[in-house]
DNA sequence: ATCCTTTGCGACGCAACTTGACGCATAGTT
DNA sequence: AACTATGCGTCAAGTTGCGTCGCAAAGGAT
């Protein structure tokens, strides 16, 4: 005896089941996985054929005779109904996000979420704040460098490989080589630095574990074979071992002292770099900011970024490096003219 | 005469009309909204009762009763159901915006998207990358700045003012004043940097507009005055007229010819700078990199951080910057020590 | 204080809708 | 060629969703 909300919470299971675009799911699955979910789902064939076909009429949901079988999905891949609804402060939050993931994220990662920002916009344009990007901005701090872009199967089909733990075959063209040869590529883990992404695998039957970019990749195909994770590997302990993503420059943390101008510290008197961070300001405006910091790349490379705006007092040995840049820095700039032609005779242009 | 499916989608609606916590929504307001939201979906208060009720059954869904009348809510704050069902390579790839997400969104804003956040780890659970922090990791090219936090009430009243389009009330205290001060604040855009989120707006009834960080807001009370934007007001015209974001250098665009060292350059080969991007190897591994750019502080920023592992070569103009800019750095970190003493001198530790 | 409106809820009855069953047609498989 | 799987038209059964009515109670208005 199926009460109402039985059947909607069917009509609910029977949506979740479908999946999106083609090449959809057979009538007898959405059955099976039902009943797999619930055992209260169990209904007569027949139910499930007619209540697809009835939801057909009202969600964008449509199927394809493949020989006898209905093979039913979504048309509409950007279609998102969510419950409880998505508020519009919410929303708002999402269209923010997805301004501030622009220029970091993968290119081809973004499609996946733009339903998402869609149903969140499609939420914002009935308030007032329907024109949103008349009164909203991001400032990005970051240059905005465009990565290369990463072809949607392949991007799908390392991330199926890696969620089903599987080998996959791959054409991969390396960093110098004009030709792609195929290889098999045995995963371990992602990482994602400057948008740029570097897949974490072993290839055949070897052992070194190498990065394998995904834009170099082309005409994956999954195998059946189970990818083998070595017993001890880490993905972060295998980022700190390895230099290759230069990711601390020392495991000490360094406590920083540097004196900031008036305007390049300013905003360093509400944002932290730490949890012991001071600044106080200097007479004549100048801002002294005490942090405990990591010891990272990152680190040296904002810092570098304010220019002469700051000067780095301590430890003695960062300070030592920043006037060791210092003065490289203005040899590379130096009043020798020949310096200056040199460079410039070796950059006719050429392109590549 | 109501189908099952008229019946799927009125419970669907119903559940989507059901705010999230209390002080929920009456049964005849939610019965409004479904009237409102489709003429079919009227039905007598009875049904709508009846329906909640056994709904209640199913989902997280309560209600209070004040007075006679019944307050309907969802109880788990984190209650998610989507249809289409997300999928897993959607869901790694929230996992991924997660991580990007958490250094450069104001920690307020992050909340709001926390049920998606956990939705897509609920469903990663379920596959081999259940644990996919172990497989997974982002390197993020900033510092790890920790921007000053923003009270949740104040985030939502700000965000609820401008999407209502109202003015609303608040405690302000002023970057050097110890004490806050009510104010009433026109508001007028958003404008996010560097995590820090700023409220364009005028206050009162003065004209002049001004920014005020949300960190610094407290005890926000919105007003029913509607806002008042001036007609030909543009969050992008303000924000390029006004030098207080230093949003671009000038409106041209810069011919780029720089000079990377190897190691620096190689990503540039791959990432663009540019839809032009032009990187050509030198002899002895420099990569001459070409492109037009945009005019902006965060170009000089991002060049800057390579220190003297790039030259740029073109504009001179802009060489001339850096050129400049190397003869202060040296002059910083000069040989004088008495420079560096008198920095030393002047930093004794005052905290403020 | 009293009346009126609003809301909730139990009960009832009926229309009609959902569901399971059966049978036939057809496509693909063994 | 036989068999299985799937779709679909049809039909009967019954149960369930829904409108209606009536009563109770709370709160606001006069």
């Amino acid at each position: 005896m199926p009460t109402a909300t039985d059947t909607t919470l069917r009509h609910l299971a029977m949506l979740a089941a479908i999946p999106v675009g083609l090449p959809g799911k057979s009538t007898p699955r959405i059955l099976a996985e039902l009943r797999d979910k619930n055992p209260d789902f169990d209904v007569a064939t027949r139910t499930v054929q007619r209540s697809l076909e009835q939801l057909s009429r009202q969600f964008p949901i449509t199927s394809e005779t493949r020989g006898r079988t209905n093979y039913w999905f979504w048309i509409e891949k950007d279609a998102l109904t969510q419950i409880p609804a998505m508020t519009a402060t919410t929303a708002f939050a999402l269209c923010l996000a997805a301004e501030h993931l622009r220029p970091i994220m993968p290119p081809s990662t973004l499609p996946k979420l733009d339903p998402y920002f869609r149903h969140a916009r499609k939420i914002l344009d009935g308030t007032d704040l329907g024109r949103w990007t008349d009164r909203a901005a991001i400032i990005a701090q970051g240059p905005s460098l465009t990565p290369p872009d990463v072809s949607a199967d392949v991007q799908e089909a390392v991330y199926e490989a890696l969620m089903t733990n599987r080998k996959f075959e791959v054409q991969y063209r390396g960093k110098h080589e004009k030709e792609s040869k195929a290889i098999v590529l045995n995963p371990l883990g992602i990482v994602v630095r400057n948008s740029i992404v570097y897949l974490v695998a072993t290839s055949w039957k070897y052992e070194d574990i190498r990065h394998y970019v995904l834009h170099r990749m082309s005409e994956p195909r999954l195998t059946d074979e189970p990818a083998q994770t070595p017993p001890d590997f880490r993905l972060a302990d295998h980022l700190g071992d390895d230099g290759a993503f230069a990711y601390p420059a020392s495991d000490e943390k360094l406590a920083l002292r540097a004196l900031f101008d008036a305007g390049a510290g300013a905003h360093l008197i509400e944002s932290r770099l730490a949890p012991d961070h001071r600044a106080t300001e200097q007479e004549g405006g100048r801002v002294l900011v005490e942090a405990t910091v990591a010891d990272t790349a990152e680190l040296r490379w904002w810092l570098a970024g304010f220019g002469s705006l700051v000067e780095v007092l301590e430890p003695e040995s960062l300070r030592e490096e920043f006037a060791e840049e210092a003065r490289r820095l203005a040899g590379v700039y130096g009043t020798e003219s020949d310096d200056s032609a040199q460079s410039d005779s070796g950059s006719d242009r050429k392109s590549s």
